[in-house]
RNA sequence: GGCCGAGUAGUUCAGUUGGUUAGAACGCCAGCCUGUCACGCUGGAGGUCGAGGGUUCGAGCCCCUUCUCGGUCGCCA
């Protein structure tokens, strides 16, 4: 095996061009293939920025043609040579009119046969591709997305210390809190029974970098939360995570405005319109059943319980009349694309959203209805009516005793409909403001209100009253950046007065005791002078996720976990030592069956 | 925890109503080949059909159990 000895790379194999020709060159890289015709071979070289064909013909050395006729896939190599014009060029690859006369070769590694060829948009298996991760990364797209993903994180620090934010690192190893996800724990050697928790986020850390006087933060950092993984989420993933001082709403949506703008236009070249539209939370849920509304297509939800509330089906009565609601969609052209055997797909999906059923009308020559017969003339009427429903539309409505559920399932089923109809184009980039959150949700399993944001979020001015004594209408200072119907990223300001601090954790049902065990810190900070603050954090994976048009988060993240939030490559988590559980008092209790 | 989907050669997949020795492509190995670039040609190796059990004269295929992965609902301040 040979070493890198007194061998110098010169360039990247992606780089030289027809007018390099005639130049010493050396290059390194890992063998993507070699065509051997016998007396004449040629061995595609790669590296991180492409790949430059090393020629071997009848003028190198029987030695070099030795060695050149041993290459495998995989191999590592260093070849140094004259940069020549080829004779019969590839325009397929931006190095496909030269080609290197190797003088010199050198083998400094070589590699079994990978499990799956290191080829681009290669279909291979997710399981496989994540427990050989390092040849995954290998292949052309992964490197893409990787360097992507520099380019965003680089330009998020670029802009914002532009801007006067400090990059500050904060703890991983911090406090647990109640409220929001199940934190990771991590237990103290050196004081048994008590555990850190990973940070679900530097939420509390960087307020109190507001309170120090640092006026602006910014940190990309890591975050944790033991919930269960989706195609969007992961148990560690990484914020945009910043912080401004004497600032409301709008000083943070335009500095943020900027920022979506520069890193657009700097790694897409895609020009984004600023200001971004904002929608209050209200007229999100309304108009599209979601507060992650996707703005590339219509198809919004209508109200129509004035109309049913009194009507003889009880279907559709019953929950207009008793706190629910009866909304529809209407799908312009939707009779002819969906027919009944579709229609049946799309009740089963609502299903999985809790609706009972989907009551739909095709309108046409010969219109079709699951629901009409059950109506009166003018009731069936006034429903298409409010839809603006023309004759080969067609009409969806999910009746439910719970708001939620129609929300939810008409929510999702204008997505799924909208992706059917290829109406959802991965390079149309529509970006909302949500605003205007409540203040608290009501939680059916604590019996109690929480945050519907984080118990920091300062209400808006003309509801703080409301925070103690109106729970259900106070709405908050938070809002949410959308993009295409994912939450790209959300913040709020916060509050800054003790008063109003403690008033919030009474609010949400936390007695003295327990807000001062658990926030102490914060209250006490808030009585030394906190300044009007607010913030942002974005899900960086989730960010370039979309700027790269990836359909899972795991393909922009190098390590990413599985479903059941392990590791395929290295088997984490992993059992331990019983030693090393002892060092930490710590006990397994076994599960009963 | 619930629901849906998937698991056959190194990889991606096909496999008819349950019926002979389970196939293809790519990859791999060997030989030939002077302008290839998805090189070509010839030959070859390679299988616990995820696992266990059952039905049957006979199971990749049917039934039960189970494991793994993906998607999703719940969950995710």
């Amino acid at each position: 095996m040979d070493t890198m000895n007194g061998f110098k790379r010169s360039c990247y194999c992606g780089e030289p061009r027809l007018t390099d020709v005639g130049k010493e060159i050396s290059v390194c890289g890992w063998v993507q293939r070699s065509r051997d015709l016998g007396s004449l071979i040629f061995t595609d070289l790669r590296d991180r920025t492409g790949i430059i064909q090393l020629a071997f013909d009848d003028t190198v050395s029987d030695e070099i043609f030795k060695k050149a006729g041993t290459l495998r896939a995989e191999f590592v190599v260093a070849a140094k040579g004259i940069l020549r014009e080829r004779s019969s060029k590839n325009f397929d690859i931006p190095t496909g009119e030269v080609e290197l006369d190797v003088k010199e070769l050198r083998i400094l590694a070589k590699a079994e046969t990978p499990p799956f060829e290191i080829v681009e948009n290669s279909d291979v298996n997710d399981m496989l591709r994540l427990k050989y991760r390092y040849l995954d990364l290998r292949r052309p797209d992964m490197q893409r997305t990787i360097a992507m993903r520099h380019r965003v994180a680089k330009i998020a620090r670029d802009y914002f210390d532009e801007n006067g934010f400090y990059e500050i690192e904060t703890p991983m190893l911090t406090k647990s809190t109640p409220e929001g996800a199940r934190d990771y724990l991590v237990p103290s050697r050196v004081r048994p029974g008590t555990f850190y928790a990973l940070p679900q986020s530097p939420q509390q850390y960087k307020q109190l970098l507001m309170l120090s006087g640092f006026d602006r933060y910014m940190q990309i950092v890591r975050c944790f939360r033991d919930e269960d993984l989706r195609a969007d989420r992961q148990p560690e993933f990484t914020q945009i995570d910043l912080e401004m001082s004497f600032v409301d709403i709008d000083d943070v949506i335009s500095v943020n405005e900027g920022f979506i703008k520069r890193v657009f236009k700097d790694v897409l070249n895609v020009d984004v319109e600023t200001p971004f539209l904002r929608m209050p939370w209200r007229e999100a849920m309304d108009r599209f059943g979601s507060d992650k509304p996707d703005l590339r297509f219509g198809i919004e939800l209508k109200d129509i319980n004035d109309i049913v509330k009194d009507c003889g089906f009880k279907v559709f009565s019953g929950p207009a009349s008793s706190g629910g609601s009866v909304r529809l969609i209407c799908v312009p052209g939707g009779a002819e694309k969906f027919p009944r055997k579709q229609i049946d797909q799309l009740v089963e999906f609502v299903k999985t959203y809790g609706a009972k059923g989907l009551a739909w009308t095709r309108l046409g020559e010969n219109t079709t209805s699951s629901y009409a017969k059950f109506l009166t003339e003018e009731e069936n009427a006034a429903i298409l009516e409010r839809a603006e429903a023309k004759p080969g539309d067609l009409v969806l409505i999910v009746a439910d005793g719970k708001d939620s559920v129609v929300f939810a399932s008409l929510g999702a089923l204008r997505c799924e409909i909208a992706k059917r109809l290829g109406l959802t184009r991965k390079d149309d980039y529509k970006f909302l403001w949500v605003t205007e959150f409540p203040m608290f949700e009501f939680s059916e399993e604590e019996n109690r209100y929480v945050a519907m944001h984080h118990p920091f979020t300062a209400p808006m001015d003309e509801d703080k009253d409301k925070l103690e004594s109106d729970k259900a209408s106070c709405r908050a200072k938070a809002y949410d950046i959308v993009l295409n119907g994912t939450e790209l990223g959300g913040g709020s300001i916060r509050i800054n007065t003790p008063e109003m601090q403690e008033s919030m954790f009474r609010a949400l049902g936390f007695t003295d005791e327990d807000a001062n065990a658990r926030f102490s810190h914060l209250i006490n900070a808030f009585r030394y002078g906190a300044p009007p603050h607010g913030g942002m954090a974005y899900g960086l994976d989730r960010l370039v996720m979309l700027m790269t048009g990836a359909d899972s988060i795991r393909d922009v993240i190098a390590f990413p976990k599985v479903q059941n939030a392990s590791e395929p490559m290295t088997g984490c988590p992993d059992v331990v030592d019983e030693k090393q559980l002892e060092e930490l008092s710590i006990a397994l209790v076994k599960k009963e069956q």
